[in-house]
DNA sequence: GTGGATGCAAACTCTTTGCACCTTG
DNA sequence: CAAGGTGCAAAGAGTTTGCATCCAC
């Protein structure tokens, strides 16, 4: 039987870059903030370690439509998602409104579910009403996402 | 000034394959189904169209967490998904508890949200129950996605 | 006839995997 | 010193783009 999970240099650094990031973090942005830990860090361990990391329960998936994939820590208590869409940022949000199960068919069963709401923050509301009437500063072209 | 969209075939096809199908589709599904009406039908024609379609409002991206995007046509009035762990099919769900805004920050601006529910359609439910009290048939391993 | 639309293949991004080498326990 | 971990590069899946050809208007 595999013993678990090996203590190394590239693991803690990854970890701690998680823990020290204020927001969900990607696989890029770990491995650079995590360089600093391990120098010579790849991007496939990277990836290797959230995969541990996440089968182990020790962070959580971060899936904002339309966006790849970030990680946070676990534990932090339920909570959901905000993207500001100017900006680009997402922010925390504190609690949930959560009484699906009226809008589920019978017979069905509910596990998990998962929530991200979409606007600008405090930050970006600000600029765009003081520059100019402007619109959303930019027009925002996601990569992979047709969405609207 | 370009003069927006022209009436061809494969756009018909593709079209009438996202209005076809009862759970929203993926590319490549739209490009299976949309054959019989275009032969010879291009997948960067699917995914051309797609954009096409999404911006002129026409259908809405169907982005579930760990899984690629999906479409279905837009006009159907405002709904979520639930995606069962098990079969891995798409339901829609009536309604949406929205008071998404108690739980956003002070300043923020809420414009669209996204719900997905996860857990087992009423088949897969059954079909846990009936065969042995074995647990979830298969572990369900997500290429892309690392969520647990 | 002309500009938009299409197909194909090449290019890109994100993620996973194979393999030889290194490191932890 | 053995099992597990790491780096690098190659392989994959999904999506986009360049370009020559085609077709709707």
């Amino acid at each position: 039987m595999p013993e678990p999970a090996r203590k190394t240099r590239q693991r803690e650094a990854i970890r701690d870059a998680i823990a020290a990031a204020k927001a969900p973090v990607g696989p890029r942005e770990i491995l650079e903030s995590a360089a600093g830990g391990a120098q010579g860090l790849g991007l496939a361990t990277v990836y290797r370690t959230l995969k541990l990391l996440v089968q182990a329960g020790e962070i959580l998936t971060v899936d904002i439509p339309g966006e790849s994939p970030r990680y946070e820590l676990a534990g932090k208590g339920h909570h959901h998602h905000f993207l500001c869409k100017a900006c680009d940022k997402v922010y925390e949000l504190d609690g949930c409104c959560g009484h699906f199960d009226e809008l589920t068919p019978k017979g069905f069963e509910v596990t998990s579910h998962d929530l991200t709401l979409f606007g600008h923050c405090a930050n970006c509301v600000k600029k765009t009403r003081t520059s100019s009437g402007a619109r959303d500063s930019a027009p925002k072209v996601h990569k992979h996402a047709l969405k609207h």
